[in-house]
Formats: C-alpha cells, structure tokens, sequence
DNA sequence: CGTATTTCGGACAAATTTGTCCTTTATTAC
DNA sequence: GTAATAAAGGACAAATTTGTCCGAAATACG
C-alpha cells in the first residue's frame, strides 16, 4: 500500500508525538528504536518531515525531535504520506494506466472508486490527534 | 497499490480473455502492444501465468497464448494477484508492522480494517468473465 | 574556548523491481 | 527433413527503493 519509508514516517511522527505531548523531545536513536527502524534511513525521512515543516528538530545536546501540539492536532495521515511519497500515490489506477478516468475508464475504475474513495476519506480524516490518543492509551503498537 | 507486474499480469489476462472469447489465440508481440507495455518483460510475467495454468500457451507458428472460456467464467483478480505478487500482498499492516492483528494492533489497524475488507471483497469477487464483457462492451481501455 | 552531543547533507552501497537480449525448444507448413 | 514461427528460459542491465557511512554544522555546558 505504502512505501517502507511512508511506513516509517507515520510510525515516527506517531512515536514523536506521542513524547511531545509529554513535553519530551526525541532523539533519532530513540525514535528509530521505538519504532524499530534502521537509523540512517529513518534520519534521511526526518529530514524531509522537517523541511516541510511538521516536524521540528534541534540540533546539539538535549536536541532530538518534536510536533508541535498544534500539527499534532491539525495534521492526518494524508499529509505524511503527501511528503514522502508525493501527492498522488493514492489516485492511480488500479491496471497503471496513466489516463485512466471517468470518461476513459479501465475495465475496474468503476468498481474501484466507492474504495479509493474509503482510503481517500481514511487518510484525510484521520488524525495525528486520534491515533496517538489509540496509541498512548489503547493497546496499540508501532514496533515491528 | 499493485506491482507493476502485477498490473501487467491483469492487462494481459484481460487482452488475451477477450480474444479467446472469439476464439482467437494471441502472440507476446501482440499483446504488448495490445496492452502498451514492454514486450520482454510482459514475456516474462506470462511464463508465471502459463506455469500457474491460468493461461495456456502453444509455440510454433500459429501458437500464442489463450485463457480457457472456463477459466475465463471462474477466475477473479484475487488468483492473478496471487500468481504474481503472492498471497499476502493485501493482507499486510499499512504500517508495515509484522506482528500487527486484532490482538495486538497498530493504531489505525482498527480504521482500516473495513477497507481492507472492501478491497479483498473486490479481487475475490471480480471475475474475468465481468472485466471482459466490460472491456469488449463498454468503452473502457487497457492500454496507456 | 573547547568538547561533547545531535541533526544535516552528500556520497556511496545493497537489494529489489523492472526491463533487455539471446539461445534453446516446440510446432507448423512446405 | 528443412525452414520459419513463436514461446521458454537463462543471463545480464537499468532503475528505483532501501539502507549505510562519514564529515560538517549547530548547540549546550563547563
């Protein structure tokens, strides 16, 4: 569905939430841990969250990584996967045909649209707020 | 959503079902262009599908490949997905979590589960029978 | 200031997916 | 039997994704 380093975007803005309602920040050892990711890879896809502006870094000692309250409140899942995996991942069609549309439809675009449009409502609806509450208080995991 | 391959598979599958509608047999040259995809490759993805028996193939002049009216009226997606890509392409974590199930979810396992289910509902309910007859009826495309 | 800590950024490496080429094998027609 | 046709199959190549390494820049603290 998504790409490894989408995966580990959401797994991480989800880890760094979580502590920045804490009032903690986090540190990449401790993100690419909690979320059991390799390192190196995981800072390169930090590095393109911060960039755009979701996510806040500081460097040095006591540095690491944060979201504000406020993205943490205002942000879903379609933005994460907007950043990494660019804007439309989830509007291709189903065969790869390149102009697939109503008006030019592939054999299944029709049976398939009531269910892009439940992903589409999916991503867009949901946010970082409600999944770091499941996490933090459900049995939720993001480990492996 | 798919590989690449895979999407060729189900293109193929489709472009050679309707010529064997009309008991036609079909060449690897034809098919790629029928499909606009890249003749090697398509070749290749063809071998799974004959080895599989979804599809049959005959050499020498003449041969091609065919997909059998039987074949044609019991085949869902969900088969030409699992040829290709295997079993359990659909049914992974979107967080990529290994371990992830009702037991032990990822926060938006619950969220997505329904469309999971959508999803498998459409390849396991989508025959060859019904892509063909919209292909050949309707006007919808496989091609670019 | 100097040192330790931590992110940033670029170059490189491995793995996987996608795609090509060429030889072999089977089949048909003459 | 011979020649032509078409799939099968193996080896190789390119592209993309995933992943690593290391030096540079920023920051905190004594």
């Amino acid at each position: 569905m998504f790409s490894k380093a989408c995966e580990y975007a959401i797994r991480s803005v989800i880890f760094i939430a979580d502590k920045s309602t804490n009032r903690e920040r986090c540190t990449m050892q401790e993100i690419s841990s909690g979320i059991n990711s390799p390192v190196a890879f995981t800072a390169k896809i930090l590095q393109k969250l911060t960039k755009s502006g979701l996510v806040e870094s500081k460097k040095g000692p006591h540095g690491g990584f944060e979201v504000s309250i406020k993205k943490i409140n205002k942000t879903t899942l379609a933005e994460i996967i907007q950043i990494i995996d660019g804007p439309d991942v989830l509007n291709q069609c189903v065969l790869g045909l390149i102009k697939c549309s109503n008006e030019r439809p592939c054999p299944v675009h029709h049976k398939f649209l009531p269910i892009r449009d439940e992903i589409l409502q999916f991503v867009h609806h949901t946010y970082l707020k409600e999944i770091v509450t499941d996490f933090s208080i459900l049995n939720t995991y993001i480990r492996t």
